[in-house]
RNA sequence: GGCCUCAUCGUCUAACGGUUAGGACACCAGGUUCUCAUCCUGGCAAUCCGGGUUCGAUUCCCGGUGAGGUCACCA
């Protein structure tokens, strides 16, 4: 069997999101299950549609979640260049065989012109073909003019990885264009010919491609070529519509899941689950996992809905695995400013009693804010909460001002607030839902919290006091 | 419209002729002395329709229907 050889060639014509990558992922999966090369080739023949700045973005979103290639444009290797626009040489002498073998012609019509006899098809309700109005004595390529392949059609069945077995039949095939008339090569073309070049073991792309195949593989045989394995993967789809995900609709770029604080290995592993599994009930899967258990025949045949949800119940998953220090250098950008004047060490005992509920990095400042900074009481805390707001103001302030008491006498570490709490409860013969929600709220002023006492210990005595205070003036 | 392909809970999917059609996300309810979250328990929820083949079809065949892709000097 031959080295396995994989590649992404995407056109550098923007950002990537979730369904852009996920043949890349699929591609590396299969380039190290094989112990092969993944190569990231850019297939930047189309100058109008180039938007400048993409190449080093796509690049930069491949390592950002980890899909390293071994040869590219930045890096090199065997094959390169491994950007189209720099490889004009190598489709010479490929089109000189094809136009010795009188298997390539130049076409003599302008492209308003085909462009008629596609409309004249059209009204006559039949399909389209250029290869009926293929020119008698085509002139002689000048390379000024569009050259086209002349095509043998004829029925084909072939074998697709994920796809399973495809077959069409002849009036498929076309005389399709090679050569563009601004020199540059089409991507039916050059594509052909990099895979050939560059030895490329297996191309996964997305179905878009599928109606091409029949083309490609006439085009192989002219150029008496074993084309490598064909895998065709199926578009996700956006999250409510049935249309694939695009930029069009705000298809996030994976640079910005990257930026908000999502873990690559998760971003890998939900992208990869999302159209496949191994078979068995597992969900969260290492990268390891991935790369040895992997398979193109398994990935589903229709395509799948992308749900955000999904990846940050995954992502949330990842982040509760991680060990707190391991956690604690990930997250170093994503504290909010007032988080600055304080040390490392009382940070990493914030981060503590929250990493259970952060579903991604940048959700931090929301939900440790008043760890760092004193919050103006909220009385809306008070007059929407279920129990609280049926209870006059007298009475909260008194068991408010027990509670400041009973916690003045605390050396506030866990343990004595727990029983100091506990007591508390007991002397004021309150339920939790009263006392407890009232000492959260006067010292947090936040919706939400990590546990009354572990909140209270990592915020310490001088601050809890000062909230409380503060609470007690405001009622 | 021609050609190709696909079709299981709202979503991601398992079940390669025999299961009470399984799991996960989401959602709902209960528990974990307060909120949010975690965790645990329980619940809701699906084989597109119609014909065959078969003792038996989610599974095989045919026909509908629906959806997607494609029919560029874009990739």
């Amino acid at each position: 069997m031959t080295d396995v050889r994989t590649r992404f060639a995407p056109s550098p014509t923007g950002y990537l999101h979730v369904g852009g990558i996920r043949t890349a992922v699929f591609a590396w999966l299969v380039a190290r299950q094989g112990r092969g090369q993944f190569v990231l080739r850019l297939e930047d023949t189309d100058k109008k549609r180039e938007v400048v700045g993409s190449d080093a973005h796509l690049m930069k979103s491949l390592r950002a979640l980890g899909l390293d290639y071994d040869e590219g444009p930045d890096i090199g290797g065997p094959y390169a260049p491994y950007r189209q626009s720099e490889r004009l040489a190598t489709y010479k002498p490929w089109v000189q065989k094809l136009l010795d073998s009188g298997r390539a012609y130049a076409d003599p019509y302008t492209a308003e012109e085909v462009q008629a006899f596609r409309e004249q098809a059209q009204k006559n309700k039949q399909p389209f073909l250029y290869r009926n109005h293929r020119p008698q004595n085509p002139p002689a390529w000048n390379g000024s003019q569009a050259l086209r392949f002349k095509s043998e059609p004829k029925a084909y069945k072939w074998h697709d990885a994920i796809m399973g077995d495809l077959s069409v039949g002849p009036e498929t095939i076309d005389d399709f264009i090679l050569m563009k008339s601004d020199g540059y090569p089409t991507y039916n073309f050059a594509h052909i010919i990099d895979d050939e070049e560059m030895k490329i073991s297996h191309i996964i792309r997305g179905q878009e491609f599928i109606a091409s195949v029949p083309n490609y593989l006439n085009l192989y045989e002219a150029l008496e070529l074993t084309p490598p394995v064909m895998a065709t993967a199926p578009h996700v789809l956006g999250p409510d519509g049935k249309k694939k995900l695009s930029k069009r609709d705000g298809a996030k770029d994976v640079l910005d899941y990257i930026r908000d604080g999502y873990l690559p290995e998760a971003l890998v592993n939900f992208i990869a689950s999302l159209g496949w599994n191994d078979g068995s009930e597992q969900e969260i899967f290492t990268i390891d996992e991935l790369i040895a258990k992997f398979s193109l025949d398994r990935v589903q045949r229709s395509g799948a809905h992308f749900d955000e949800r999904r990846l940050a119940w995954m992502n949330g998953y990842y982040i509760r695995q991680l060990d707190l220090s391991d956690l604690f250098e990930k997250v170093r950008n994503y504290w909010p400013t007032e988080a600055q004047d304080y040390d490392d060490e009382y940070k990493k005992r914030v981060l503590g009693l929250v990493q259970e509920r952060l579903k991604y990095f940048s959700e931090l400042p929301e939900l440790t804010l008043f760890f760092f900074k004193d919050l103006p009481p909220d009385p809306k805390l008070i007059s929407e909460h279920k129990q609280l707001k049926k209870m006059n103001s007298e009475d909260l302030k008194a068991l408010l001002e027990q509670a400041k008491a009973v916690l003045e006498e605390s050396d506030f570490s866990l343990e004595d607030l727990t029983d100091r709490l506990n007591k508390l409860l007991e002397a004021t013969s309150q339920k939790p839902a009263v006392l407890f929600s009232l000492i959260r709220i006067a010292t947090t002023q936040a919706a939400a919290s990590p546990g009354l006492a572990e909140t209270m210990a990592v915020l310490g005595k001088t601050r809890i006091l000062k909230r409380l205070d503060q609470m007690l003036n405001s009622l």
